[in-house]
RNA sequence: GGGCGCAUAGCUCAGCUGGGAGAGCAUCUGCCUUACAAGCAGAGGGUCAUAGGUUCGAGCCCUAUUGUGCCCACCA
């Protein structure tokens, strides 16, 4: 039944059809199996409008080859898909194609004619990712995909915010918040991202009321000054205690304003005089509040000057700054201008720089809120890999605010507040009302939507049905694992970690397996706007799912970023077409029907290395699955594949292919079990290969996917065969080497002796000798008869080969490669017995460890003298 | 100002709880040996950033230093 595969694997005309059978197959849906332990991952909702980037491509191959390996290991394994409705992102998405297309603005539309358009948009674009995440092979339970705008979504929301508000946890209030004057809405601290800038430092005159002088004050933005209303300095500052509770005059505007005493003042820096603008600066904001100080409005939400700001009304911020700067220089107020680079605010999602303004938001109170979440990191309840994490993630939650969670879009989560036009009543309620339960009155909702980030915290069981007690969210919440970058650990992570305590009492995962960036082959991050970017489904067209994620799985160690280049997806691809071939060759010589190990009496030497080998792979790679170690995991099968079932295994069963009967049974048998069991262990990295190939051999079953993850095996532990086959394979070594060295041609075939004691190991490997270290014949005996006295001589462990090359034995060259083996033998020997007659070495080390080094020592005493019988010999 | 990483072969990176350094790519040599030239066999190349310390033993643990990257923080 010998079957044929092409030459070469092909990824194209393999990936699709494999998927789309296991889809309808229904591998990929996973029920409540009492049988079973459960196993769940919520992936990290991507942005419903966007497209599929390295990063996600990343994530989702780390959360597949998670849940592949727990479903092959008999886990009711659960994959819940799904998207974020992205509120900002997706707005000015659709925002700008309307500007495009229709030359209109949300306004001009109107709420509701908008919010059709973007639905429409989330329609057309939605499943585009979805489709994307599929090219990759992920084995998401389809039949469960959710939005965070969905019904249930919804629902969870609005009893969330409910819940907090009526145990006061969500309050409203007028706070300094991060303004982006271009997306038009409060951010969360959060949101807001800090970029050094260099700046300018103006120092202003401020004249006292009474004409008795002034003060200098420094500042960065001096166009705020339309909304000062007082200017501060330190209690104790000599320079100006005295002078504390007179009135200035405020340059070009003329309102007298105090001087205040604050502790918050630096004396060291600047000129010791801060002017305080309350509604524009956070500090400024508290200083007010303590003094009782009026908040002026000077910017629009726009960021212009407001009506506040007199003749400078309507001026963009940076325009008024350039104005006023002039103008105070004109009437003499500006003293100085000194260079001074300082943070920026900046929109996470724009760009644009952020204005601190005043505003009515509503908030969480997160403090009560961190305290669980603090402790569940702390016990470990929850724990991150790598652990580092943790320090983060609780410095962070230690030093929490209250977070801003309204913005002034209409596309997300409509704030469930109703004010009521007559009592002015403001009511909180899950289900829309239209009159006020107090007055009866006519009630308004609030116009403004949550932020995005309040739906994505309770990601974690509102896809599982909560706010209802389903069976679902019993059986498969708390989740299993968290696959995510660091650098949404405060957006996301820290915020489902409170919810779920807070409204599911239970933390909503138990690990967080946190991994880095995918960066450009020169190290910099993937952008737009650097154009740098590599479309990940590029890759598959041309490479394959399997080479990417292969590639994205190896040499990536938890929370470290990872560069891209395509010479590694190419080697992985090499990787594909390698156990692509090495399955043609089982495949052509295969014509048992089924996949059973054979008697193991009946193992050759070959075999029980292999075999044994592989039990320690299988061991290894599920240890380090375990502890996902991933990358580690992949490198191991890489390796054994590649060296020791490849170039190693099947070149040394290959004779036993030109005979019928036992031998060659033995071996298909061998070659089909390690084969097919590797496979399996590869499945998760690599899905669709090893299910084509897998397909192919011998099998139970309907599809690796759902087949049982190979479990070590005693029996297959062969110790002694390993140990032999390990020295016959350092003698071939040897022996090609020295060919190569003495530039024997490889069709040049030569007789090679094997003088050694272990006669029996040796003999086992006489054919090995023929067929991978070029001899004509082996011959192995006990003593020197018979060998040419001019042969080449190979040392190696327990047995000296000759190779009797006569015509190209350059006896100059031999000699000199049997000195430098030599003295590489005695330094090796003298450090070995160094360290034994170190008395502290001896006593306090592991007697294993002295025992080993014992046994290197005796085996190198043993192949010096073997090099220097050699040398004698030569001379 | 605080915190966290990283520094190992020419390049990119592995190296688990301390027992004499590995891979891929690149380089050099020889091979189209019927599974695979996307391949095979071999080779060269590293005082594991620097200086101390702990230990019988340090790439790995501790301290300091240098370089580099990231995160957080209200210095006007």
């Amino acid at each position: 039944m010998a079957k044929e595969l092409p030459k070469t694997y092909d990824p194209q005309t393999v990936e699709d059809r494999t998927y789309k059978n296991w889809v309808e197959k229904g591998y990929f849906h996973t029920q409540i199996d009492e049988n079973k332990k459960p196993f769940t991952i919520v992936i990290p909702p991507p942005n419903v409008t966007g497209q599929l980037h390295m990063g996600h491509a990343l994530d989702e191959t780390f959360q597949d080859i998670i849940i592949r390996t727990k479903r092959m290991q008999g886990y009711a394994a659960l994959w819940v898909p799904g998207t974020d409705h992205a509120g900002i992102a997706t707005q000015i998405k659709v925002e700008e194609n309307l500007r495009k297309e229709e030359g209109l603005t949300r306004y001009d539309l109107g709420r509701d004619k908008f919010l059709e358009r973007v639905w429409d948009w989330k329609e057309q674009y939605g499943s585009r990712i979805i489709s994307q995440i599929k090219k990759l092979g992920c084995s998401c339970d389809w039949e469960r995909e959710r939005f965070t705008m969905d019904e249930g979504c919804s629902k969870a929301v609005r009893e969330v915010f409910v819940n907090l508000y009526e145990k006061g946890l969500i309050y409203q209030g007028t706070r300094i918040i991060n303004w982006c004057p271009s997306c038009i809405t409060a951010l969360s601290d959060a949101e807001v991202e800090y970029a050094e800038q260099p700046g300018n430092f103006w120092h202003i005159r401020y004249p006292f009321a009474d004409g008795s002088g002034e003060v200098v004050i420094a500042t960065t933005r001096p166009e705020t000054l339309l909304g000062d209303t007082a200017v501060a300095v330190h209690p104790d500052d000599e320079r100006y205690k005295a002078l504390v509770g007179k009135n200035l005059i405020l340059p070009l505007v003329g309102r007298e304003i105090p001087l205040i005493a604050d502790e918050y003042v630096d004396k060291e820096f600047g000129t010791g005089c801060v002017k305080i603008t309350p509604a524009h600066d956070p500090n400024d904001f508290e200083v007010g509040k303590r003094h009782n100080l009026p908040e002026i409005r000077m910017l629009n939400d726009d960021a212009t000057v407001s009506k506040e700001g007199g003749v400078y009304a309507g001026l963009d911020r940076y325009e008024a700054r350039k104005k006023i700067v002039a103008d105070l220089e004109a009437q003499g107020y500006l003293v100085k201008i000194e260079e001074h680079s300082h943070n920026v605010g900046q929109c996470y999602r724009c760009g644009t720089t952020v204005e601190p303004i005043t505003s009515k938001q509503w908030f969480v109170k997160m403090e009560p809120l961190a305290k669980d979440a603090i402790r569940v990191v702390e016990d470990r309840t929850v724990e991150f890999i790598p652990d580092r994490f943790s320090k983060t993630y609780m410095h962070w939650m230690e030093n929490v605010k209250d977070w801003c969670i309204s913005r002034q879009l209409w596309w997300g989560h409509r704030i469930p507040a109703f004010y009521c036009q007559d009592c002015g009543e403001t009511t909180v309620s899950k289900e829309d009302i239209t009159v006020c339960p107090k007055c009866g009155g006519k009630v308004k909702q609030d116009e403004d939507v949550l932020d995005t980030w309040f739906s994505s915290a309770l990601w974690p069981f509102s896809t599982l049905g909560w706010p209802e007690k389903t069976a679902d969210l019993d059986y498969f919440y708390p989740t299993s694992v968290l696959v995510t970058g660091y650098d949404i650990i405060f957006f996301w992570v820290a915020r489902m970690i409170v919810s779920g305590l807070e409204h599911v009492n239970e933390a909503p995962f138990k690990h967080i397996y946190i991994h880095g960036l995918v960066r450009d082959s020169q190290g910099r991050k993937m952008s737009k706007s650097l154009g740098n970017g590599i479309d990940p489904l590029e890759i598959v067209e041309k490479y394959g799912a399997d080479a990417l994620r292969f590639t994205l799985a190896t040499g990536n160690s938890p929370g470290n970023d990872m560069r891209f280049y395509i010479e590694r997806v190419e080697a992985s691809r090499n990787f594909a077409n390698k156990i692509w071939n090495a399955s043609r060759f089982v495949l052509m010589n295969l014509d048992i029907e089924k996949n059973e190990l054979p008697d193991l009496d009946k193992l050759s030497i070959e075999d029980k290395w292999i075999l044994s080998k592989y039990n320690t792979l299988v061991k290894e790679v599920t240890d380090n699955l375990e502890k996902y170690e991933l990358g580690i995991a992949v490198s191991k099968l890489y390796d054994f594949i590649w060296d020791e079932f490849c170039d190693w295994y099947i070149e040394l069963v290959k004779p036993r292919f030109f005979e019928k009967g036992e031998s060659n049974k033995t071996a298909q048998m061998v070659l089909t079990y390690v084969l097919s069991n590797t496979l399996k262990l590869l499945h998760p990295f690599m899905p669709f290969i090893t299910e084509e190939i897998w397909q192919a051999l011998p099998h139970e079953g309907e599809s690796i996917m759902i087949s049982d993850f190979p479990v070590y095996n005693e029996s297959l532990d062969f110790a002694k065969a390993e140990k032999d086959m390990t020295v016959i394979m350092e003698a071939i070594k040897g022996v090609r080497n020295i060919r190569n060295e003495m530039n024997v041609p490889p069709s040049k075939k030569t007789k090679l002796y094997i003088v050694t004691e272990n006669e029996k190991v040796f003999s086992l490997g006489k054919v090995f000798f023929e067929k991978l270290a070029s001899a004509s014949e082996a011959i192995v005996q006990s003593d020197k008869s018979g060998i040419p006295e001019n042969a080449v001589s190979v040392i190696a462990e327990g047995a000296e080969l000759y190779l009797p090359v006569d015509e190209l034995v350059d006896k100059e060259k031999e000699l000199e490669r049997l000195t430098k083996e030599k003295e590489k033998l005695e330094g090796e020997i003298k450090r070995v017995e160094g360290k034994l007659s170190n008395k502290g070495f001896t006593d306090k080390a592991p007697a294993k460890v002295v025992e080993e080094e014992r046994q290197k020592g005796e085996k190198y005493k043993e192949m010096l003298e073997k090099v220097l019988k050699s040398i004698e010999g030569l001379k």
